[in-house]
DNA sequence: ATGGTGGTCCAACCA
């Protein structure tokens, strides 16, 4: 039975509940993964999701900052999070459906200075993937079947943003956090899905920024969403499309969803 | 070289 998998940094999930809903009726994942939801559990639109259809919701909230959440028309034989490098800012949840694990992640954005020694957040960044590659090798992830998504806030190869040269010091695209990702990737044994279809140096964005108003129009993007799986599941993926349209919508997220189908 | 916009929640932080 082939199962839809969706991820969307949806930039609060108050304000987008109509991009969100029109989204799953028009792409219909059997679930979709959300981060930055920015609310608490207590005011998440729980209702408006059960309503059409994903009646199964994991939330993983606070106010104002992060919160990620999975919502689901399958029921979830586990659910859980974890807290990643002692803050509890609800960056993680994960739950098991169909025999698979899925794992979301809003991965730290790191501040705009690319220095660890002055920047606090992008020590932070670093930080925490390289706890998330010590939690691969620990739990033995890349022995199960696993799907990884999320907004991992780095795009890792040269095609992944507009402009490599202009980028490389940027927060997001430094060899640094590339090297981090690469060590990740390899430490779950993952298969990064998106680019098993979109092979570079195809350019693939998943991000156009709000501060430069013409960024989606002259396609000034990055990759910062991804879609990961161990290789127990490389033989069933289908597809994996990134959809560009909800960027054109009326008050769209900065990021857009991704798509992945297992067959 | 700089600043630009958007969300949360009403000042200032984060992205």
């Amino acid at each position: 039975m082939p199962l839809r998998l969706a991820t969307w940094n949806v930039n609060s999930i108050r304000a987008r509940i109509g991009h969100l809903k029109r989204f799953l009726d028009e792409a219909r994942p059997d679930v979709i993964c959300c981060q930055e939801t920015k609310v608490n559990n207590d005011a998440f639109p729980y209702a408006a999701l059960r309503e059409i259809g994903y009646r199964h919701i994991l939330a993983v909230g606070q106010k104002a900052y992060h919160g990620v959440a999975i919502a689901s028309r399958l029921p979830f034989e586990e659910e859980g999070a974890r807290v990643w490098c002692k803050k509890d800012d609800k960056r993680h949840a994960f739950v098991r459906l169909n025999g698979v694990e899925l794992h979301n992640f809003y991965v730290p954005a790191g501040g705009d200075v690319p220095d660890p020694e002055t920047n606090d957040k992008f020590a932070h960044k670093l930080r925490f993937l390289k706890e998330m590659a010590s939690w691969c090798r620990r739990e033995r992830v890349k022995e199960r079947p696993i799907v990884l998504v999320g907004d991992l806030n780095v795009a890792p190869l040269d095609c992944d943003v507009w402009n490599h040269k202009r980028l490389v010091r940027s927060v997001g695209h430094t060899p640094v956090e590339s090297a981090h990702m690469a060590r990740l990737l390899k430490a779950g044994g993952f298969l990064d899905a998106a680019r098993h279809f979109a092979q570079p140096p195809a350019p693939l964005y998943t991000w156009w920024g709000y501060r430069f108003l013409q960024a989606f129009a002259k396609d000034y993007g990055w990759r910062l969403d991804h879609v990961w799986v161990t290789p127990s599941l490389v033989s069933s993926l289908a597809r994996v499309e990134v959809v560009k349209t909800t960027r054109t919508w009326e008050r769209p997220s900065d990021h857009v969803p991704v798509l992945l189908e297992l067959g």
